[in-house]
DNA sequence: AATAAATTTGCAATACTGTTGCAGGTTTTA
DNA sequence: TAAAACCTGCAACAGTATTGCAAATTTATT
């Protein structure tokens, strides 16, 4: 069975051409993806509005989240372990090349415990580290 | 004198009565504003244009940092250290209060250093916690 | 397999965010 | 005070994002 498929699936998401097809992008891109990447390289097939939609319920899902940047664009990749709808584990380093321009989840790499001053409770951290990365070194 | 002042003649900055509205805002203000908070803050008695290029020269001359978020709004705040023309020292974490929602500048935590992958380069790191802040805790 | 129900899509309209060129106005320099 | 330098506001434009609604597709039901 495909993995796009089997993916929806198992999320009880209605399996259209669109979702297929933006999932199979994420699936084959080691990167993260803009919602402008995936209208470029669907050829614009499907409504913007539709890729939306589209990006929204997967992070709803749980199967993509949302990366933060330093820049103010909106980037997007898989999730690579076990997210469940409405609890992301994205916990780890992102790290944006600027040679490249691509932004790589460095999964392996978890986002270190900072000590906060006094009174502030901490809920989610997020960490991005720009630089060089291993394919331009 | 007065603070605002101060720091445009420093900067060799033309002293105008947005930059110094405008800088008075942030030496007010203990987060983050966003481009929206400073329209709304001022009654809109700037152009558009003029808060987005008074922002973006205060950047320039190292007076304000732009700040990462999790979402994909921009946020600016005061460096409090010294930051030099195109040399920003704001290797400090952020903080954003899921309460009031303010952005807050933690001057005293600093961004750990995390082990990356072979081959990775880093120039610049980013952090931000997400949470309660001291005064909804 | 055919139909009904539920869901998704595309279009249109709208709003917000951000940028550029240029004329006119203000601030600084000399 | 006049000239030079700089800044502002307007207009125009481009990109990003959201909503309502009718038509189309997918899923569930019989």
């Amino acid at each position: 069975m495909d993995a796009n498929l089997d993916i929806l699936k198992k999320n009880r998401l209605s399996v259209t051409e669109g979702r297929k097809k933006i999932l199979d992008l994420f699936l084959d891109t080691e990167g993260a993806l803009a919602h402008a990447d995936i209208e470029k390289q669907t050829d614009a097939a499907f409504d913007r509005v539709t890729v939306y939609r589209t990006l929204q319920t997967f992070v709803d899902k749980g199967i993509i989240h949302q990366i933060p940047t330093t820049d103010n664009s909106v980037l997007y990749a898989l999730c690579k372990h076990n997210c469940e709808a409405g609890h992301h584990h994205d916990n780890h380093v992102h790290f944006i090349c600027n040679n490249c321009n691509k932004t790589i989840c460095l999964d392996d790499v978890t986002v270190p415990e900072v000590k906060l001053p006094k009174g502030f409770k901490p809920q989610q951290s997020a960490m991005v580290v720009t630089g060089v990365c291993d394919e331009c070194k």
